[in-house]
DNA sequence: AACCTCTGTCATCGC
DNA sequence: CAGCGATGACAGAGG
């Protein structure tokens, strides 16, 4: 029979893995311990592109979609484990695996992993199981014998199909590697080589199940052990979609059970139903069909009622990137809204504040990531929920530091040239008072005019009438009273008998001065007077703008402070929310982890005590379900790999 | 009387 | 070099 090309090799395995992280499976368990994915399978297979037309059942061995003699490997396994008188009986290969190398004392090598001191582990653990229980109702009285009947059944010669590199070329190379000893390079390549390749190991494969059926026990167990090493070397490699069917198909019982999405672990629920509360029906098939990224397909629920994904497609698929962007903050967080408006985003702390809000959010992010598996594009969504009340688009009503207009350089400040602040003169500023401002939030938006207008040809702008305080009111007060007490110099002047008058000697134009001080016979003592008085006025005036400049300096710089506490407070509520947020999200992590946990069942289909497992995450991105005593006693080097996936 | 603020003045610097 | 503005420092007035 003509297979039809293996729709895996184009694309299949990026639909199983969106698949396995939609139902919130991205810790590659052994799959054959979780009846629901074989039913969310049996549900999402049509959607798949090229499946065979012909294959209704993809479970069905005689379709061409058999079984590898992994199955058998695993019968005889568990015959010996059953042999060996272990308590805990283990419904999967791996577990049989497990507790046979526990059983048997092989704590060397790729079978000791576990060590000796996983005998007791896996003991309790197959105790607790069985004493832990769970509900009894849901036992599911799986006969090991019919199991492994079907399972030695399954030794048959079946079609292997061809993968040019993939994983049907490595999982050929695996079973023939005891017999034929094959190197596994040169095995692949001639996988690569196509229908010749396929040839071979269909042959490679007649002869090791000849072997299998008529060897010795010793043989037969040599080789169930070889097949042991190479399922940790296969497990090592990946979970291929042919082997998830293998293995579903393994388990009749369970393969065809309750096709639900119900079956979906709660966790894409929860996450959908935050996104957007009001949609609980989840379209996986839409998701699946449209062949879109994780991102867009886990946000699939929200963005039909939401957004439209059309109109920000590139946004979905970087959003990290695009945030850590400089060019773009808006886009950077399309769906965020935090309480800063874009344009503030980029005046007030620019890119520093976002990439302090990264480094804090988004490591958590990541961390997060890592603990759960889940993609940072994936923890994101999370926090695209609107109900989490972070918020980048809403505005965010602070004074900018644009607006205060802190510019101190001399052109803005009217230094040069004497200008006297106009508003100074009608609103008596008490610098006391604003000093004793501390930072309040409803510091109001001042506007200093940092104008002073020119001395010269003002005579209003004189030092008798420039209004700032005490002195020079009295002095304004007294211009045109007769009996005023005059300046210093202005008596001077007048007992000198100056015939000008003190504000026309400091305010006149220099060559109007020299030409005035010529056209009068005036005495060197007299000449030097009005030097004098025009030299202090001058001065005095000077110091007064000075005095002005340095006042409004400091008035500025409040601004600044009360501007920085506002975005200060401001910070800290956005920090607060996405601290609720990761709170939130590790809420969901823990609901998850034992989520998984719980859907691991024993033989007797009881389910596993989360207490005595944990799922392990190791730092070059393999997730194991090791005892938890394994991971107490400090053997975590020891533990053996029993699922791996890669991203 | 002590303290503070305001103001004027001087000295100095830089343009 | 003179003129001028800016500014620190000081002193006096006033509160």
């Amino acid at each position: 029979m003509k297979l039809p090309k293996p729709w895996w090799a184009s694309g299949g395995l990026l639909h199983l893995r969106l698949l396995l992280s939609l139902v919130g499976l991205r810790v590659d368990l052994d799959l054959c311990l979780l009846p629901p994915v074989a039913a969310l399978w049996e549900e999402l297979l049509p959607f798949f592109p090229t499946r065979p037309a012909s294959a209704s059942n993809p479970f069905s061995a005689s379709e061409g979609w058999g079984r590898t003699p992994l199955l058998p490997a695993k019968g005889r396994l568990l015959h010996e484990v059953r042999a060996l008188g272990v308590p805990f009986i283990p419904r999967t290969l791996v577990d049989a695996w497990l507790v046979h190398s526990v059983a048997t004392g092989d704590a060397d090598g790729t079978h000791g992993l576990l060590g000796t001191a996983a005998s007791s582990a896996v003991g309790d653990g197959g105790q607790s199981a069985s004493a832990g229980g769970g509900d009894p109702g849901e036992a599911h009285s799986s006969p090991l014998a019919a199991e492994e009947e079907e399972e030695e059944k399954a030794a048959e010669p079946t079609a292997q199909v061809p993968d040019a590199g993939g994983r049907g070329s490595q999982e050929t190379e695996v079973l023939s590697e005891k017999s034929e000893a094959v190197d596994h390079s040169s095995q692949q390549k001639e996988n690569e080589e196509g229908v010749s390749a396929q040839a071979t190991s269909r042959q490679q494969r007649k002869r090791e199940e000849n072997k299998m059926t008529g060897a010795s026990a010793w043989e037969a167990e040599k080789i169930v052990e070889a097949r042991n090493e190479s399922h940790l070397h296969w497990s090592d490699t990946s979970f291929s979609l042919e082997d998830l069917f293998q293995l579903l198909s393994s388990q009749p019982e369970h393969s065809l059970e309750g096709i639900s999405v119900e079956d979906i672990p709660p966790f894409l629920s929860s996450v959908c139903e935050s996104v957007n509360p009001s949609v609980h029906n989840i379209n996986l098939n839409q998701a699946i069909s449209h062949d879109v990224n994780l991102h867009e397909a886990m946000l699939l629920c929200s963005n039909t009622s939401i957004r439209d994904p059309s109109a920000r497609p590139s946004q979905a698929q970087e959003p990290f990137l695009q945030l850590n962007s400089p060019t773009s903050p808006q886009q950077a967080i399309p769906a965020m809204s935090l309480p800063l408006a874009n344009n503030q985003m980029r005046n007030l702390t620019s890119q520093d504040l976002l990439y302090d809000l990264d480094s804090n959010i988004f490591d958590g992010l990541n961390l997060m990531s890592l603990a759960t598996g889940f993609s940072p594009l994936e923890v994101s969504q999370l926090f695209e929920e609107p109900d989490s009340g972070v918020s980048l688009n809403s505005s965010y009503n602070s004074t900018s530091l644009t607006n205060s207009n802190c510019t101190f350089d001399g052109t803005n400040l009217g230094a040069v040239g004497g200008c006297y602040p106009e508003p100074r003169k009608h609103c008596h500023v008490d610098h006391r008072t604003i000093s004793g401002f501390h930072g309040a939030l409803e510091c109001h938006q001042v506007f200093h005019d940092h104008t002073y207008h020119l001395q010269s040809g003002v005579p209003e702008a004189t030092s008798e009438t420039f209004t700032w305080t005490g002195k020079s009111q009295k002095i304004s007060g007294c211009l045109d009273d007769p009996d005023r007490n005059l300046s210093r110099d202005e008596e001077r002047a007048k007992a000198m008998h100056i015939p000008f008058s003190v504000d026309e000697i400091v305010h006149m134009p220099v060559d109007s001065f020299n030409s005035m001080l010529s056209r009068y016979y005036l005495t060197d003592s007299q000449v030097s007077l009005i030097r004098d008085i025009r030299r202090r006025g001058k001065n005095k005036v000077a110091a007064q703008n000075c005095r002005k400049r340095k006042l409004d300096i400091i008035l500025n710089l409040e601004d600044d402070i009360c501007n920085l506490q506002a975005k200060k407070e401001a910070l800290k509520s956005e920090q607060t929310q996405w601290n609720k947020a990761i709170n939130t999200m590790r809420q969901k992590l823990y609901d998850l982890y034992h989520n998984v946990l719980n859907r691991l069942r024993d033989d007797q289909g009881r389910p596993v005590n989360p207490s005595h497992y944990a799922l392990q995450y190791s730092h070059d991105g393999t997730i194991l379900i090791v005892p938890k005593e394994l991971v107490s006693s400090g053997h975590k080097k020891e533990v053996p790999k029993v699922k791996r996936e890669r991203n």
